[in-house]
DNA sequence: GCTTTGCATGCAATATTTTGCATACGTTCC
DNA sequence: GGAACGTATGCAAAATATTGCATGCAAAGC
């Protein structure tokens, strides 16, 4: 009985996050872990094994409820959804005390740039330009949802409108992104050219 | 022996920034833990429980030494600097293949306004309020920093430049997220004028 | 004289995330 | 006909982070 932990502390973000993907739709264990990849999982990361971890523990506190659905072949499918419970404490959450996490870029590029010498130049230029291809990437997927779905946000419904926002500010911190990698890929490009003309002060001073 | 877990991985970004900040000082845990709220602390956020237990590890290790320092009145400081193998580390860790995280913006806040609803539209138009608020106040730390020690960036020294480019990856995702949130308070509030006037599409459609 | 604040360190428990592995079925490519 | 890939689920262990608590000294404020 209850051999699962059930945490007794309320934060658990990705519980909520989950529910929050559950709002709209009935979704699989393997239905959310794709789609975290695509919506929210942008503001919340989430591997599979977690997300199947969440949902036994969803089901168990009846805020979500698991329906088998059997397929020819295939193995089944389990597929939750809200319960009323499930509903009510998501919008519990929603207005409680909100911890405010002020923006932390936890990138250990940053780190690494701290370190920035000689040696690790080219490197750290190199990674910085992987990033900022990959960053393109995820902006055209981006602008592809807005073009879709949030053309004309001034005639949504409430609650997309919400998303909107999120979409939007992942929009703008791209753009931030790209236009600080370019900067710092100018200055890294000028510093290594710098230490190629044996002009460099390495890091003395 | 050996009662401390030594991780076999060989990630813990936690670890390299400890050392980076110890490159240029000798430091206690607690100067760590505060310098951690002012500098790196902007790019990997630790409490000073994870620090003082790193710093037991990186001892083990002989990646950093640990030199008591007994001051008159005062309880004495525990001063750590980095050994030559740990510099060593540092340097091997940051040419390493870094694991490309995207710069994941996780925050509770994001899902929230996925929920956004006329129940809570006032609650989170309040604390996005707040998280402007704070994000003008780092800003200013920000600035204030860069205006001390970074005004020139051209002549400084190579490392230096690595530590500017991640200061300024952080003025610059500070402004961006200002906009941002002007953006969506003003969206907020329009939303709720026309809640208030009874115009609105609550979440139907 | 008492309280608060700051310096300085740390344990234990809990919460959260990641990594590595494992299974099984079906389709598609070669 | 076999390898590779996509669907679909999950365990166990390790790594990482947070929370709550605890201690002790000194200076500053009331």
């Amino acid at each position: 009985m209850a051999g699962l932990d059930i945490p007794r502390y309320a934060c658990m973000a990705l519980r909520y996050a989950i529910m929050t993907a559950l709002l709209e739709d009935e979704l699989s264990g393997y239905d959310l872990a794709r789609s975290f990849d695509q919506s929210l999982g942008f503001f919340w990361r989430a591997s599979h094994q977690q997300i199947y971890r969440e949902l036994r523990g969803l089901s168990e506190r009846r805020w979500i409820v698991r329906r088998v659905d059997r397929q020819r072949g295939r193995p089944e499918r389990n597929l939750y959804s809200l319960t009323r419970d499930g509903r009510q404490a998501l919008q519990r959450w929603v207005l409680e005390a909100d911890r405010m996490r002020l923006q932390e870029t936890r990138d250990e590029f940053y780190i690494k740039l701290y370190n920035l010498s000689a040696d690790s130049i080219g490197y750290l230029a190199e990674r910085l330009s992987a990033r900022r291809a990959a960053m393109m990437e995820r902006l055209y997927l981006y602008e592809r949802i807005r073009r879709r779905h949030y053309q004309d946000h001034e005639t949504l419904p409430l609650r997309r409108r919400g998303v909107y926002l999120a979409l939007l500010g992942g929009i703008m911190q791209g753009e931030q992104y790209l236009a600080w990698c370019d900067e710092a890929l100018a200055l890294l490009a000028a510093s290594a050219e710098e230490l190629a003309r044996g002009a460099a002060k390495e890091d003395t001073g």
